[in-house]
DNA sequence: ATGATTTCTTGACAATCGTCAAGTACAATA
DNA sequence: TATTGTACTTGACGATTGTCAAGAAATCAT
C-alpha cells in the first residue's frame, strides 16, 4: 500500500491525514499462483495497482490467450474501454507467481476525483503514464521483431522470466513457443 | 475549431466566453497532402486535435517507415513520452491528403488546466480517450490477423481508402504492400 | 525420493510471407 | 494527348514460421 503512497507522492504532496483516508479507502488483495482476477464479460468497475509480482494481460481467441501484457510493481492496471464506457470487458488479468495488488473501487476513485483537485491531477497523471506505456507497446510491436522484442524483454524486465512460463512470453512476442525456443537457440549459437 | 469545442461540449460545460478565450488560445493549421508536421528527434510541446482528414503515425525503422495508426476527425494527438518526459520523439506524424489540426500549445494548455479544474477533468478524460484507443489498437494487434484487421479497417473507416496509399495501410496491418495484394484478391475470390 | 504431469526442446514438413523482378494500371505534368 | 513517374498486381523462389509429433527437462504431488 505505501508503494501506492510513495506513487501518488511523486507527484502532489499529501498529509498525513490524506494518507491514511486513502490507505483506508483501499483494498490490498493477494493473489495465488495464476490466479485470475478478472476475467472478459465483466464490467470494470475497479482499478488495480500492483504492488508486488507481476501480472499478465491476455485475450482469449477461440480456444488460445493471447498475450497482450505483463504488468509490474508499480503500474496501474485499467481495463479502459469497460470502465469508462461501462461495457463488457475483453481482458483477463492473471496472476504470474504470488502477487499483490491495490484495489480502487471506482466510485471510491470518482468521489476523491470530484473531491480535490489534487486528486483528479492524479487521476491524469496516472492516466498520462498509462497512456506512454501503451505507446510504448504499440511502437515495439510495429518496428521490432520477436527476436528484438525478446533481448528487450531480457534486459528491461529479467525478473519476469523468473515467475512466467517460456508460453507466455512467446505468445506476447507474437510467436509459437516452438519459434521462441528456436530464437533462445539462434541466440545462444552466437 | 468548433470541432473542439463540441468535443468539450461534450464532457463539460461551457461558457460562450470560455468558448471564446478557448479559440483565441489555440491556432488552426491546414496541410498539404504528405506534409510532415512533426519529426522524430523533435521534443513534442504541442497537442493536436484532428479536425479534417487523416494523419499517419509512423516510425522510421533503418530505411522503411513503419505505420503505427491513423489518426481522423475528433482524435487528439500526442507523441506522449516526449510530451509529458520532454525526451525527443520517435514519432513522424503525416497528413494524407488535406487535413486541418488544431494546434495546443503546451504551456497554455497547462495554464488552463491550472487555472479550472473543469479543465483539468477534459485533461483527463481526453487522455482516457487516448488511452481506450490505445488499448484496442493494441488488442488488434494481439488477437487479429492482418486479414481480419483489414476487413475491420474497411468496415470501420472506409474513408481511409481514399487518400491513404494502400502501401501505408499495408504497413499498418504489419505486411508487405505484395502481402496486401494478395489479402485483396483472396477476399475478392469468395 | 519417485512417479506423474506439465513445460520446453528438437526435428520434419507444409503453409505463409517477404523479396525480387516484371508487367499493368493509374495519376500527374507538360 | 503523350509522356513520365508512381503505385499496384502477379509470379517465382527462398526464408521463416506454425503445426504435428516425439523426446528431454523441469515441476509438482504423493
Amino acid at each position: 500500500m505505501n508503494q501506492l503512497i510513495n506513487y501518488i507522492k511523486t507527484y502532489v504532496a499529501l498529509s498525513d491525514e490524506e494518507c491514511e483516508v486513502l490507505m483506508s479507502l483501499f483494498e490490498i488483495r493477494k493473489l495465488r499462483n495464476n490466479e485470475v482476477f478478472f476475467e472478459e464479460g465483466q464490467i470494470a468497475n475497479e482499478l488495480y495497482f500492483v504492488t508486488k509480482g507481476c501480472i499478465r494481460l491476455f485475450y482469449k481467441v477461440d480456444v488460445d490467450e493471447k498475450t497482450a501484457f505483463f504488468y509490474s510493481q508499480g503500474q496501474f492496471i485499467c481495463a479502459g474501454e469497460s470502465y469508462n464506457l461501462g461495457i463488457a470487458a475483453k481482458e483477463n488479468y492473471q496472476s504470474m507467481g504470488q502477487s499483490e495488488i491495490v484495489i480502487l473501487d471506482k466510485k471510491k476513485v470518482e468521489t476523491l476525483l470530484q473531491k480535490d483537485s489534487k486528486f483528479e491531477a492524479i487521476g491524469r497523471i496516472a492516466t498520462e503514464n498509462e497512456l506512454i506505456a501503451s505507446q510504448k507497446i504499440i511502437a515495439s510491436f510495429v518496428t521490432q521483431t520477436a527476436e528484438e522484442r525478446y533481448l528487450e524483454l531480457l534486459e528491461s524486465n529479467s525478473e519476469l522470466f523468473q515467475n512466467v512460463p517460456q508460453q507466455y512470453i512467446a505468445s506476447f512476442l507474437g510467436v509459437s513457443p516452438e519459434t521462441l525456443s528456436r530464437i533462445k537457440s539462434r541466440i545462444l549459437k552466437r
